[in-house]
DNA sequence: TTACAAACATGAGTAATCCTCACATTTGCA
DNA sequence: TGCAAATGTGAGGATTACTCATGTTTGTAA
């Protein structure tokens, strides 16, 4: 019961440490536990995926579970984790060699295409993304992750326009950025078409908010 | 069991009908009963409130709550409705005299504030709209939303910018209005200036796009 | 090879929670 | 006043996240 209490006390806690897989054999039975959880997720959302079900799905007992992860949230945030290491790479390697303005807007748009892509193909980020307000440490993972982004964004922005005043650069550069996130989300929720017109309008809103008309 | 496996498979389905009060009494308690389930959002947020708590704040027995919301969603889903058709009737009483290109710009401008002070002073707006991507209902229901009060832009737009292509207009009305929301519900989760910060940029870049420099 | 400790695996059981249902009480009305 | 419909109740059924006592496998040092 005390335990209960502390943990609704301290709801952005995170998860109290598991072993970590040390074994060969353990380290794929993990891997095959997050393939489960991934499909649950996509065939029925995070909050519908049941911890028997993804025990069973990956072969192995609910206890091998509990092995691992602390409770349900640590497996959506490993997946949740994933996907960000993922991003940040890819906006990364995107904007690293944006030497001017016109270069800048090919980058970005092919950026956001690639988003786009990403989240049409993987309906699990999209659902792992879900909890993200009412669980607190998922909300603060995705606002450092954003930030982190936002920063790549501020980065390139400072060499392209270097009068510029830095604190609204950055404002503008994390609202755009969340925006972008915002209408992928948006985008795949509706029909394709509509979508497709949404992701274009929201380019041509970042480009002329970013590096003017 | 059947019962379980029709809801599963129809997760967007609407609350099945439950008895609305028609006496003074019930209709007295049902207020107190939604009253107590907003607070308790308030203070832990929907998915930890209890329908125990809620019953208890309430004062009413547990079976008595279950008279009238045949779930904990249905809860949420009466506190995310008033929400609803207040904020709409807000903005358009906030549109419909709106008569040129400034008026505009100050009108939606003070829009802005009023939902960015409305979501400031009222937590429990957050929270009912936190479940929003995991529960498909609540997803349709912000969306429709969504889709009203772009609307009343896209209406006041079409006055002032006649020649626009009303596909163009539309998708643009829709995707701003979207990125207001999202601002606002960033706004409050970061600390007070910053949060002041990206409205104002938000306020910039949409009067920006919605009727030019 | 063998002994042994640490890592790993198991699944029946515990506790918390949503929701039902059989029965009691109150209200509006003929 | 009598009665049907509306309302009120809370113990208990059903589901599910998570624990723990116990058994099995693995790496390793003698």
């Amino acid at each position: 019961m005390d335990e209960k209490v502390s943990a609704k006390a301290d709801q952005a806690a995170i998860a109290s440490p598991r072993r970590a897989p040390s074994q060969q054999r353990s380290r794929e039975r993990v891997e095959r536990m997050l393939a489960a959880a991934s499909a649950l997720i996509a065939e029925q959302g995070s909050d519908a995926m049941r911890m028997g079900e993804v025990a069973e799905k990956a072969g192995v007992s609910i206890g091998s579970l509990y092995q691992f992860f602390p409770d349900k949230r640590a497996i959506v945030w490993a997946l949740a984790e994933r996907y960000t290491a993922e991003s940040q790479a890819c906006i990364s390697a995107a904007l690293k060699d944006v030497g001017d303005a016109e270069g800048f807007k090919s980058a970005f748009s092919e950026l956001v295409d690639i988003y786009y892509q990403l989240f049409l193909a993987e309906p699990v980020i999209r659902d792992v993304w879900s909890g993200t307000q009412a669980d607190k440490a998922l909300r603060e993972l995705e606002l450092a992750d954003s930030r982190a982004n936002a920063d790549f964004l501020v980065a390139v922005l400072k060499r392209l326009r270097p009068g510029a005043d830095p604190v609204q650069l950055e404002t503008t550069a994390f609202l755009v950025w969340q925006m972008g996130e915002a209408t992928v989300r948006l985008a795949i929720s509706v029909d394709r078409e509509e979508g497709d017109r949404l992701v274009a309008a929201y380019k041509g809103m970042a480009l002329r908010e970013l590096v003017g008309k």
